[in-house]
DNA sequence: GTGGTCTAGACCACA
DNA sequence: GTGGTCTAGACCACA
């Protein structure tokens, strides 16, 4: 479901965080789904509680998961979060194409580094 | 002519990187031209020097400045260092259309976005 | 009649008190009504019936409701209760009072709030 | 400038956000600012440093501070982050007030406790 | 020095 | 069991 690229530079807690995030975007998780108890996803992933802990409490900020005391974390029923989410993924790519653009790179050259990104299917980080 | 922006989060030696690498883009600098002594260069930005030598360092390796010991750093005539710049770019782009699509950003949301600030010809923040 | 709402943070077992003191406030229940045994209103909220035993016990110690072992439990009907629920409104109101002065809300502000609040009558989230 | 009351339940980094927000509020901190390292903080207020490290992030979403890796911690210049606040502040006593009322609390009684607690100076948590 | 990340492990309230 | 808070202490990148 998930694992850790120690090499990658990415913080643990980031990388569960995007995993997540994108477990639910391709529909391999819910609304109302139950995660993996903080203590249960910490042992999966080789990492300590208070990691995953961080993780899941910045996917409650972003309002794709809730945490209840006692019971578990569920995924968000409302999808508010997740458009925040993707409304903030369109706006970094705003800028980085802007930053390209400024720094000579063309339309041509931009549009071939998408295409070909998406015919692999992302599948970098897996 | 360069300003680091302490709220950003982004290191200043990297600010420094990209501006400089920003500003030859932009024609603002041109090769051969001498580039600010480290120390004057501190100053002007309220920056460690050490800061500075960290993002000249990462330049000269990049190919865009070379340095000449006891007269100064000057920026590359040669190709390679637009050759260099273009590729950062790339990879910035990269990284960012990854992000968008592990966040559930479709292909073509993605083009919109690229098709939508070229054909404004950029010039944002400048 | 009750809900418990998980992703709102607040324990289970304080929705149940608040949410039966509410609904004496308002009228839909009255005193001397029979409560719900315990297990039945775990079963009709889906939750622990420990978590009803914890809410009840509560509301007995407020003088709210009383226990009559082996018949059930009933909404008291001396005015213990009543005064009960309004000195804890009064210490709900207190709370977010010194929050709101704490961040710095004038008090005219919070005067506005409260006479703009009193002047619609109520009835929000019923 | 700022004590931790381990006696009030309320959690250590949570008072070290409330206690920053209200020396702002009050003017004690102006915006530049700099505040105490995360572990000069630590020690003053006999804290571990990974709980102010918590209440420092908390306060930099909030946009109130912001963190230089390797400078210091200071407060935002703009006032947006304490917009915010004060707005949160509005709408939490809003709730509040709304409660009391379905529970029944007269307005004059409600202002009182406004009167009461402000003639005080909210010198609840000092 | 300064913030950021992480481990190990304890203790608490809630369900 | 489950999330939330906290301590103690290590290690890293940045300035």
């Amino acid at each position: 479901m998930l694992k850790i690229d120690w090499q990658s530079g990415v913080p643990a807690y980031d990388q569960i965080v995007q995993g997540l995030i994108k477990l639910k975007a391709l529909g391999a998780l819910s609304s109302g789904d139950k995660l993996p108890s903080v203590r249960a996803m910490a042992g999966k992933l080789g990492v300590n509680p208070n990691t995953v802990q961080k993780a899941y409490l910045i996917l409650e900020e972003k309002g794709i998961i809730y945490s209840a005391l006692g019971k578990g974390s569920f995924l968000s029923d409302s999808d508010e979060g997740t458009k925040a989410v993707l409304d903030s993924a369109k706006e970094s790519l705003s800028k980085a194409v802007y930053e390209a653009l400024n720094l000579g790179l063309s339309q041509l050259e931009a549009q071939k580094i998408i295409d070909n990104i998406y015919s692999k299917g992302g599948k970098k980080n897996d």
